[in-house]
RNA sequence: GGCGCCGUACCCAAGUGGUAAGGGAGAGGUCUGCAAAACCUUCAUGCACCGGUUCGAAUCCGGUCGGCGCCUCCA
């Protein structure tokens, strides 16, 4: 069965075929490392992580590489304004370099917690100023640049498919231009390549290239490191969706420019955004949505990674902590009948072995994650594998943690009860509430139960007698 | 202004022209000393509204109303 997902560029769903047979070369922009991510960044690495995870559950090969910008990416708009690094260097009175391993940690932290694979390769910026200044290079030579201003432009009339994959009208553009035009621009929507000349000045990260002592410009890392480890076309490469308009349609011009082939890269694909109750999610508005503020409430990052789940990844999804709190405890509730499939003896099995049903199961799992990762269909495959009447434990067991390698809930780490060493205290206190309730003290049990309930066991008074489970 | 999206139950949210997934919350029941859990039952003859196409429309087309995003640092 084949996998179909949507190609931004073709704005409709296609099946996937990689360049090479069983091998698939992923690209995902990454995060600029000046500040923490805050939740809806991470939607977009749930997404991309779902991605991946289903390409290889259909048994293809991934070779997955992710950008850290370090460098560049201005505060303003246009080709001006502050760069975000130098600004909080400023704010915090620590080295660029210093901030960027900071952040790139913490990011780096959030997605381990969110159970989101490593990239094969995760490149920095800053380590590949060379092969920027190549790429600039190539572009000079084959004369889609002129400098102008002490900058390097990339002239976007010397490539006459710009603007595709944003369906850009370019004469509404040239008219309709909202920013102030930089006046050394030859066409309004030209964007610069290598700067040597910032309005800000003081710039800390500067590097020597043939058109002077400078930085690249912002779009420049993604085309550059891509090639180096992907090759000059691959298959898919994913962003936002707010890097539709500007920095993808940005790479292809400057790629496809610099090779002279078409297409780079095969299928597009974009996560929507995650919106807050003032709706765009800010960094500088509001409260400040991070991981670590959630786990600071008490939720677990498997509680986010369920919620993001829900939605399917092109549709906006609005954040609230009414609809975490119901993903939490949708995920509490499949957790507690994971125990108890345990708990009944449950064994993973060889997926060969399994009976019609799970094979049925299955299969709904397999289409479902192939149509465009349809997330919420999967999970109702789950509830499907954990209410049905007819699979064994064992075989429900089977499923839930196969279809997990893409779902990525951490399901195998779901303690059975027989794994937990019970200590002599609460088994004690067990003991004496059952003796309370056979002499018909119920106050006295109920009493027990509390104290119970208070280290983290749940009491169950069972017709086969009274059982007990962590409380997760 | 340009590009695009959305409107489905109390909430979140799928839906590929052919009986409206799932979760959360709620209600009733079985069981129980009481709970909890589990299980059973219940919870949209209808998908913003009005037309149209079709044997058949949440789905396709046109219109109306309402909401949102991007284009401008952010995924």
């Amino acid at each position: 069965m084949p996998v179909t997902l949507y190609n931004t560029m073709e704005r409709k769903l296609e099946e996937f075929i990689p360049i090479e047979d069983r091998q698939v070369r992923l690209y995902c922009c990454g995060p600029t490392v000046y500040n923490y991510a805050h939740v809806g960044n991470l939607r977009t690495y749930v997404f991309e992580d779902i991605l991946r995870r289903t390409l290889e559950y259909y048994g293809y090969s991934v070779r997955h590489v992710m950008n850290v910008t370090d460098v560049g990416h201005l505060v303003g708009d246009g080709d001006d304004g502050e760069d975000k690094m130098e600004k909080t260097s400023k704010e915090t009175g620590k080295s660029v370099y210093e901030i960027a391993d900071f952040y790139a940690d913490a990011f780096f932290a959030d997605t381990a917690d969110l159970n989101i694979l490593t990239p094969t390769v995760a490149c920095r910026a800053t380590e590949h100023i060379d092969d920027m200044i190549a790429l600039v290079k190539r572009l000079e030579e084959r004369g889609h640049t002129y400098t102008a201003g002490g900058n390097v432009y990339f002239s976007i009339d010397t490539f006459p498919a710009y603007g595709r994959l944003a369906r850009l009208d370019l004469e509404e553009l040239r008219s309709g231009a909202r920013i102030e035009v930089d006046s050394n621009k030859r066409n309004p929507k030209d964007f610069v390549l290598w700067f040597t000349r910032s309005k800000f000045g003081n710039q800390s990260m500067t590097w020597d290239s043939p058109w002077g002592v400078g930085y690249p410009g912002w779009h420049l890392e993604c085309s550059a490191m891509s090639m180096r480890y992907l090759g000059e076309q691959f298959d898919i490469h994913c962003g936002g969706t707010d890097h539709i308009p500007v920095h993808h349609t940005n790479e292809i011009a400057q790629s496809e420019a610099a090779t002279g082939k078409s297409p780079w890269v095969k299928y597009w694909m974009h996560a929507e955004f995650l919106l807050d109750e003032s709706g765009k999610m800010s960094k500088s508005k509001g409260e400040f949505l991070t991981l670590s503020l959630l786990k600071k409430k008490g939720y677990d990052p498997m509680d986010f990674r369920y919620f993001c789940l829900g939605g399917h990844y092109r549709s906006q999804l609005q954040f609230s902590y009414r609809s975490l709190d119901a993903a939490r405890t949708a995920r509490l509730n499949m957790s507690s009948r994971v125990q108890e499939l345990l708990a009944a003896g449950a064994e993973p099995v060889e997926v060969v072995a399994l009976s019609d049903r799970a094979v049925e199961l299955r299969a709904d799992f397999i289409e479902q994650i192939g149509h465009d990762l349809n997330m919420p269909r999967a999970l109702s495959t789950l509830w499907a594998i954990l209410k049905d009447t007819v699979l064994s434990p064992s075989e429900k067991i089977t499923l839930l943690y196969d279809i997990d390698k893409v779902l990525g809930l951490r399901i195998d780490k779901i303690p059975s009860l027989t794994d937990e060493e019970l200590d002599e205290e609460c088994a004690s206190l067990i003991r004496e509430r059952e003796e309370a309730r056979r002499a018909k003290n119920y106050s006295r049990a109920d009493e027990l139960r509390d104290i119970l309930k208070t280290l983290g066991i749940e009491i169950k008074d069972t017709p086969s007698g009274t059982k007990w489970k962590k409380i997760l």
